[in-house]
DNA sequence: GGAATTTAATGCGAAATGGTACAAAAAAAT
DNA sequence: ATTTTTTTGTACCATTTCGCATTAAATTCC
């Protein structure tokens, strides 16, 4: 029932920035650390499918302490997805952000997609889909994530497609929302498709040929 | 506990074509009935999140009732998800197997499509996709199924897109499994798109501009 | 050292869950 | 009418689940 890392004093203040020298008993975890567990653990089985006792082994606090730090179930759900929109979309930024080729944009954002939705013994897929698919999304509070989480990504592609576009490397025909949507559409695919266990290999064929369809074939 | 149609014995004698005259209690529901209401439930709420209380309330049938006529609650779930692939099966083969244009075909095929994942306060989506997300992980029988139906829909697209290249309604260019990946990311996605809530409308445009870059922009 | 404060740990309790045993009920067969 | 067969319906059980109340522990401030 306790975090992995005990860490010595000396090495918490090394890795805490500014050392907070709080007042009542120290912290048996670190709060990032724990929910980075949680939300593995609710990608991995889903929401109803996780119950506390596992979320309680898993992070090493137990079950008063999650509820203290991060509130109910739903709550520690919802800090969970924001945590997993939050890291996606730093993975990512960079590569939208970038002014690399179309093609090479494309290829480097699916290829972080793959990463975080395949390997491992049980893949995990895309958070966001998952909670689209499940019973979560009747929750007007995580369905408006959820949307959010959608548009987010349909808009970065967008950007995409506009600036390739004006660049001239699509045709003036191009509808840079349109091959949004088609892009966004493969990053479902691909995720679901991951949950089924298909192989990476086989996603990235399918990767291949959705660029080359949107980018108009090599 | 009873389903709606307690039928007068006379009618159920039309409605079975055969009268089995089977030998003891006579059931009180009908199986066909039955597996819809479940189905139904499944469909909203996910496996895990449905509980045997639900699907008695639902069906109309007691737990041991349920119990004889499907097995455990896995089996049911896997009933119910082979009666929803019927279902969809029976919805598309028409068209898939019709000989109209290529946009034609897509576009009834997405219109299906939509009237079986959208619609209702809390719209469906696609029970495929759904199990993808969820069970499809964790148990193999469940995932060869899921995988079957992936697979099924991608060769029914890639038949299409096949024909319609050997018409002339494609360039020589085009690639029949590419597209077809691509027509069955667009399900994906509108799939998980609607249970999130997302207008019909919104998707029948997503819809549209997947089909123009299939077909060649209109 | 002692008070104050914050967290950990134990454990409880009410409700829900999956599954089943068993008796009552309803039909056909004899 | 009685027996046989099949299904229903009630009740129950063991387990799990979520959430919290309470006590013990560890630290800072005075």
């Amino acid at each position: 029932m306790v975090q992995k890392n005990n860490k010595p004093p000396a090495a918490a203040k090394i890795a805490a920035p500014a050392a907070p020298k709080r007042r009542g008993r120290p912290r048996a975890y670190e709060p990032e650390v724990a929910l980075a567990k949680a939300l593995d653990l609710f990608r991995r089985d889903g929401f109803a499918a996780t119950s506390l006792d596992d979320l309680s082994a898993a992070t090493g606090m137990n079950r008063p302490s999650l509820y203290g730090a991060f509130g109910d179930k739903r709550e520690l759900y919802i800090k969970s997805y924001q945590r997993y929109r939050d890291d996606a979309r730093a993975a990512m930024a960079d590569i939208f952000r970038s002014d690399a080729p179309l093609r090479e944009r494309l290829k480097r954002i699916y290829a972080i997609a793959l990463d975080i939705y395949t390997g491992g013994e049980s893949p995990r897929g895309c958070f966001t889909v998952m909670t689209a698919a499940s019973e979560a999304v009747s929750d007007p509070a995580i369905r408006a994530m959820v949307l959010e989480g959608f548009v987010e990504l349909d808009k970065a592609f967008a950007i995409c497609f506009r600036l390739a576009k004006e660049r001239g490397e699509l045709p003036g025909s191009a509808d840079p929302t349109v091959l949004a949507h088609l892009a966004s559409a493969t990053i479902h695919t691909i995720a679901i498709r991951a949950r089924a266990r298909v192989p990476r290999k086989e996603l990235e064929a399918i990767v291949q040929g959705a660029i080359d369809v949107m980018c108009g074939a090599k």
